[in-house]
DNA sequence: GCACATAGTGAGCATGCATCACGATATCCG
DNA sequence: CGGATATCGTGATGCATGCTCACTATGTGC
């Protein structure tokens, strides 16, 4: 049912999802950071000291895979492991100096992504690219709430 | 340098490619096919019974990860290996029917989700969004091409 | 015909992620 | 208070993906 030009538009998105997964890998595997980890310190950058189990949902995986992450960043001086003020289960991850440091630079480079991106470009077309992009987003997440009830017909 | 509502527009594309990744992945997880898996058969189906050496230049990979691709696929009949007919050296990897009838369901689920995103969205927004996609994919890929001198300053 | 390039594979390694089992706490409720 | 139960983090283990290096078998060029 679905018309063809919908078709040679979700291509391009796919395109995008695949060159985009490329290069903020490829510029953020500097600093020998790998793409979880440095998710994992955008989310701390969001949310200030956390649990591992906070991070876990955060970034949609496993506690036992946060231990890891947490593990590699902690050996490299990232974050620290702090016990939890009043929960003696849990553990805090917060940024060391270099940590912050290094976020610091994600965002400057997160900058230069939008400006490759979208400079320059036409009020009038960023304007309806960005609602498209809204737009688009709903609905996914839309759907997303549904796709829970994974059913399997053999 | 780069404005606030840049990098909103970034972080739009961020989610969407996480979410679309996320959504992608699960809907193809069925019928035992992994995320690398399912794109070597998407990119046989547009190319053809094709050997392991172009599968490898297709999806970005080394010829060994294709080996191990293909001997997944095989195990389990989505594909067939046949001696090419004039090189002995190289192998030419082909849908099997079975494998043929689920890339015809994935073109199914394709167009499924064509229609979720752009199902319904009036023609000029459509129009609008879609060529902002492709302006924003171009800048990527003009992009993607100086990136290849990885120089690492100690 | 010999040097060199190319196709595919075995071996071995790293990362990312999952589940299962478990110890240490926390919390709830009788 | 005290036992059942839930939650936090982690050890053990396994799978999927991807890499490099070394190697065989084959094509190609001079």
């Amino acid at each position: 049912m679905a018309e063809a030009r919908h078709i040679a538009a979700l291509d391009r998105v796919l395109e995008l999802v695949v060159l985009l997964d490329k290069d903020m890998t490829e510029s953020l595997a500097k600093e020998g950071l790998t793409p979880s980890r440095t998710t994992l310190l955008w989310l701390l950058r969001s949310n200030g000291p956390s649990t591992q189990r906070v991070l876990a949902d955060g970034l949609g995986v496993s506690a036992r895979t946060v231990t890891g992450l947490v593990d590699g960043l902690e050996a490299t001086g990232f974050v620290t492991r702090q016990p939890h003020p009043t929960d003696r289960r849990a553990i805090l991850v917060s940024f060391t100096e270099r940590g912050a440091a290094v976020v610091a630079a994600m965002e400057q480079q997160q900058g230069g992504f939008a400006d490759l991106l979208f400079g320059g470009m036409p009020e009038q077309r960023f304007e309806c690219l960005y609602a498209g992009l809204g737009e688009i987003v709903d609905r996914l997440r839309a759907a997303g709430l549904t796709t829970t009830p994974h059913e399997e017909p053999s």
